[in-house]
DNA sequence: AAAACAAACTAAATTGATTTAGTAAATTCT
DNA sequence: AGAATTTACTAAATCAATTTAGTTTGTTTT
C-alpha cells in the first residue's frame, strides 16, 4: 500500500504539502499542486482512512444499530425500506455504514461500540423505550438519530411516522366501508409505535362514536405468528368484529391466514387493515389495504439528521413526524 | 475518552506494561497484570481500533458488496436472509461489518474502498460475471468471498447453490406431476445462477426426453415486472405450456399476476415453480412450491470462509457448493 | 563472590495521516 | 537599500495503540 510518505518522495516535496494539497490548504504554490495532484492520480493514491480518523477524530463512520422483537434483524421487511434511504444519503456525504445487530448486548453497549469504532453518529432503530444503555449513550453525547423511539436529547433526535393519525386513517376507512364493530390487533406494547397506533385506534373509535370493547383489543407481537394467534382469540369470541385493524403487515398476513383455516373470507367475512406496506402486501391474496410507511423517506431524512448533528455542534436538530398514506387495496370491502 | 496513557498512568505502570497485558504477553507478573486489569475494568476502558488497526494492519471489519439487477440493492429479499447468516458468523469472532453498497462504482473501485477502510477481506454478492473490478480486488490478493459467482483465485473462493441440480428438481417435479410441456422464465443472463439453472432445466428436460422449444426459453429478469412481462409472451403463444419454471420466486410472483389478469388460474391453467424460496413465497395465494435455497447457511459459511482466508496465508479454501431443497406447496398440480 | 541467567518491566520506534509553528525566499513598501 | 510583509514551503509534534530491544532487579550456578 502506498503511503502519503511515497507519494511525498515521487513528488520530491514534504509530507505536510502533500496533505496540504489533499485538504485543499491554501498557502500551497500552483505548480507544486498540480504536480502532487498528478502523481496522486497516477499512483491511485487513497489516504489510509485508519490514520486520518486516528489524527483527526473523525471517522466519517455513522453506526447501524437495529434490534427487533423477533430476532429478525436485519432481515425485517420494515428496516430494509429504511436502510436503503439511509444508504442513499450516507454515500452521498461519503460516510459509510458500520452494521451492528444487538446480539452482542452482553459484551457491549451501544456507547462502547460507537467508542471503539470511532463513529461520528449513530442511528438506532426498534430499540425498546425502557433500555437502560440508551441513557449512557446520550450522555456521552454521540450525535444520534433514533427511528421509531421518540428520544431527543442535547446530540440526538428522532424520527418517527405519524402513527397515531396513520391508525385513524386506518380506523375511518373501515367506518367508511359502514364498519362499526372494529377489532385491533396490536404489536409489542412496549413499542412507541404500538403504543401511538392504538392511542390512534381509540381516539378514532370515540371520534366516531364506536364502541370500544376490550376484548376487541388484542395484545399481539409483530409478526405473522403473533398474527395468527391473535386473530384466533377473536375467532373463538361471541361477537365477533367484522372488520381488524392489524397494526402490521406481517400481523395482517397471520390474521388472514387463520381466516383461511377457519374456513372464512377475506373480505368478505372480515375487512383487514395492515399497517407498513411491506413489500408482500401488494401481492398477497386479497392484496392487503395498509397504511403505508414511507420508509425511503425516513432512512434518507435519519441520515440527513445525523449529518447535521454532526456538523453543527451546537444547534439542536428537530425531530421530524412523517405522515403515512393509506393504500386501499382488497382486504377491505363495504360492509 | 480514556487512552492506554490514562489506564498506564493510574495503574503506576508503562504503557506497554497495560498493551502486554491486554495481548497476553508472559512476561508480565501476576500481581502487575491483575492490577492492571482492575484498573482497566473499572474504567470500563476499550482500545480504539483506529489506532489498533493503524499499527497492527487488522482491522476486524469485513466489507460487504452487494448490487443487484434491480437496483434494489441491500433490499433484494434474497440478500436479507444472507446477510443475516453472515452477521451471525461474524460477530461471533468480533468482526464487524461495513456496508458498502455498488452506487459509488464511478468514483470507487471495491479495492479502493477495501484499502481506504482497511478492511481484513471482502464479501460480494450480486456481481456480474465481467465486473472489470473484479479482477483489480482479486490482484491485490485480499481476502474475498463471491456468492453467487464461481470466482476462484489465490486468496479468493465462492459459495453458490447448487442452481444446476436445483433446477432440475424443480424441472423433475413438474414431470412427475405429468407435464410435458415445461416452459422457464430466465433472470439476467449474465449471471451465474441463470446459467446453471438454464442448463439444469435443459439436462432434465433432455433426460425426460421431452422437447425444449426455443419460444419456451423466455429471457428475463429478476424481478416482479421482469416474470409479469415474460409471462405475456408465453400468454401470447400458440402452443401454451402447461407449466413454468421460473428461475426465481419475484419473477413467478410477476408471472402469477399475469396469469390472474388475463383470467386463468394457478394451478389449474398452469403450474408454476420459483426458485430462492423469499419470505414471502409461502403467503402467496397459492402458496408457491419453489426450489430453497438456504440463505441463511450461505451466510454462515461464507462467514466462515473469509476468516479461514484471513487467518490461513498459505492455505486455499475450497469453494463450497450448497444444495438445495424443492418446497411443494399450492402453485403446482397434477395434470 | 563473581558470572550467568531469568523474570518483570520500560523507553522509544513505529503505523499513516494532520496541523502548528517556524523558516527561507521573494515581493512590496518607505 | 533596508524593513516589513507575503508566499510557499517543511520539521516535528500529535493521535492511540503495538512491539522490539534494552534495562533492572533478583535468583542460580560454579
Amino acid at each position: 500500500m502506498l503511503t502519503i510518505k511515497d507519494i511525498a518522495r515521487k513528488a520530491g516535496v514534504s509530507v505536510a504539502t502533500v496533505s496540504k494539497v489533499m485538504n485543499g490548504y491554501d498557502d500551497i504554490g500552483e505548480v507544486t499542486k498540480a504536480k502532487v495532484l498528478k502523481i496522486i492520480e497516477e499512483n491511485n493514491y487513497r489516504p489510509n482512512a485508519n490514520a486520518q480518523s486516528l489524527r483527526t477524530n473523525k471517522s466519517f463512520l455513522v453506526g447501524l444499530f437495529f434490534k427487533d422483537h423477533q430476532d429478525s434483524g436485519v432481515k425485517h421487511p420494515f428496516f430494509r425500506g429504511i436502510i436503503s434511504g439511509l444508504e442513499e444519503k450516507l454515500l452521498e456525504n461519503n460516510y459509510d455504514m458500520i452494521l451492528f445487530s444487538a446480539n452482542w448486548e452482553d459484551q457491549f453497549s451501544y456507547l462502547e461500540k460507537c467508542q471503539f469504532r470511532n463513529v461520528d453518529g449513530a442511528i438506532l432503530m426498534g430499540m425498546p423505550k425502557d433500555d437502560p444503555k440508551l441513557a449512557e449513550l446520550l450522555n456521552a453525547k454521540i450525535p444520534s438519530v433514533f427511528i421509531d423511539l421518540d428520544m431527543s436529547a442535547e446530540r440526538a433526535s428522532y424520527i418517527i411516522s405519524d402513527n397515531e393519525e396513520g391508525a385513524r386513517k386506518a380506523v375511518r376507512h373501515l367506518t367508511e366501508l359502514g364498519h362499526q364493530k372494529i377489532a385491533t390487533i396490536e404489536g409489542e406494547e412496549i413499542t412507541v409505535p404500538t403504543q401511538k397506533r392504538l392511542a390512534g385506534y381509540k381516539a378514532e373509535m370515540k371520534a366516531q362514536n364506536l364502541e370500544i370493547r376490550d376484548e376487541w383489543v388484542i395484545q399481539g407481537r409483530f409478526s405473522v405468528d403473533g398474527g395468527y394467534q391473535a386473530m384466533k382469540e377473536i375467532l373463538r369470541l361471541e361477537d365477533k368484529p367484522t372488520a381488524i385493524f392489524c397494526q402490521g403487515d406481517e400481523i395482517a398476513v397471520g390474521a388472514m391466514q387463520a381466516i383461511k383455516e377457519a374456513g372464512l373470507k377475506v373480505p368478505d367475512d372480515f375487512s383487514i387493515v395492515g399497517f407498513d406496506d411491506i413489500e408482500i402486501s401488494q401481492y398477497l391474496n386479497p392484496a392487503l389495504t395498509t397504511v403505508c410507511q414511507k420508509k425511503e423517506e425516513m432512512g434518507i431524512e435519519a441520515a440527513n439528521m445525523v449529518i447535521e448533528l454532526i456538523n453543527n455542534q451546537e444547534e439542536k436538530v428537530e425531530p421530524e413526524i412523517i405522515d403515512t398514506e393509506l393504500i386501499v387495496r382488497n382486504s377491505t370491502r363495504k360492509l
